[in-house]
DNA sequence: ATTATAGACTATCAGTGATAGCTTATTATG
DNA sequence: CATAATAAGCTATCACTGATAGTCTATAAT
């Protein structure tokens, strides 16, 4: 499926930010449809109607293009997990936000693959962090709050770090392996999803 | 570390599978040195001592090629768990065999990631499993084996099934997670990987 | 009406994986 | 020993990739 006519015309002064937008739509929709490794930059401005330098004038580089999609990705499962958290407390919040993260995962595998599987190479600069990280910081950040809260001061902030690190690693391991072997001959989705968080959860 | 001097000569004629595996540990080298996205097939002929066209006469193509380096690393991991699988039984296996699977992938983290977060593209083939699939497979039935032979006959196989996917996944997460996301502000690699080795084997 | 510039282009680069077709050293045989 | 078959390797070249340099032009502020 591939937008053979690119509608799109030259942008007026103040509109970058408009173009930014759509480059960044159409390289998360072909990144869905191609995979990131397959999918090239030309695709990209080709998709959007633009030549495939003026790709450089949003982005310093192909490989920033893809940390912007991967934002956007976070951004969407922040949404759900701040929904999420509000509507209970305690052990059974923990446990919706476990779930609601899987099924992110599993209905939104492209989105999920650009910002948890995919990785940010690229040379290590501890001054600056990327925002792809920082989304993610985000995403996990609602997730160990309320793990937090439901351990109340029973832990050290330490013991708390390292709990939530353990629980989320899991949760994404389940997502990360289920979408990247696929023809692995998994058991049913639904039980294996309630094994799991009752495995995880059981304990805390 | 480059090697500028190539001192390779030219094979006599029943020597290829000797050159097939002087390629191979250059590449294992070079992938270990600079990663696998970045090294190309010129590197990697350059470092053995021949052209580069001259590597498609022992691999059909690139990805041929780490597949089987991949599949040299695997061997290790499947060679380390099966030691491993027998130096003890029960619980304290189960630990042993996941902290050496957590090690693997700290350790080969290219070979780990082509192994088992890397997606296989290309058309659906159900008839023939890639053999870096197939060595996971192995690994993971080594695991399966040892959580059987704990549990005995308190569960069916269905529910062995479904914890030896949820514990091998959470395995997984971490691994895939800290490989991804190496510049998130982990907690110390070894308590962390104790809590998550406790936690996924309290209660079994 | 003029000018500065945001938005965009064409042309081109070095590097990549891969293919086609030719050459040469080795080895088994007549 | 001479020779033919062929394994092992080469050069040349392709299409494609991400990226840069330099130029044009429609818009908007003056």
């Amino acid at each position: 499926m591939i937008r053979s006519k690119p509608t799109s015309t030259r942008k007026a002064k103040g509109l970058g930010p408009e173009r930014r937008a759509e480059i960044l739509d159409h390289a998360m929709r072909l990144i869905g449809e191609h995979g990131v490794q397959t999918v090239s930059t030309r695709q990209i401005a080709n998709a959007v109607g633009i030549s495939q330098p003026s790709l450089y004038a949003y982005f310093p580089n192909r490989q920033a293009l893809i940390e912007a999609v991967c934002v956007q990705a976070f951004e969407r499962l922040i949404l759900v997990m701040t929904q999420v958290a509000q509507t209970s407390t305690g052990l059974d919040r923990l446990q919706r936000l476990g779930r609601a993260y899987l099924m992110f995962g599993f209905e939104q595998p492209d989105a999920y693959r650009v910002g948890f599987i995919i990785e940010t190479p690229g040379p290590f600069d501890p001054t600056q962090i990327e925002p792809p990280l920082l989304a993610g910081l985000r995403a996990y950040g609602l997730h160990r709050q309320a793990l937090a809260e439901h351990l109340g001061d029973s832990r050290t902030p330490d013991e708390i770090d390292r709990l939530a690190q353990s629980l989320w690693a899991s949760l994404h391991g389940l997502v990360a392996l289920m979408i990247a072997r696929a023809r692995f001959p998994w058991a049913d989705r639904e039980a294996l999803i309630e094994t799991h968080l009752e495995r995880l959860l059981t304990g805390l």
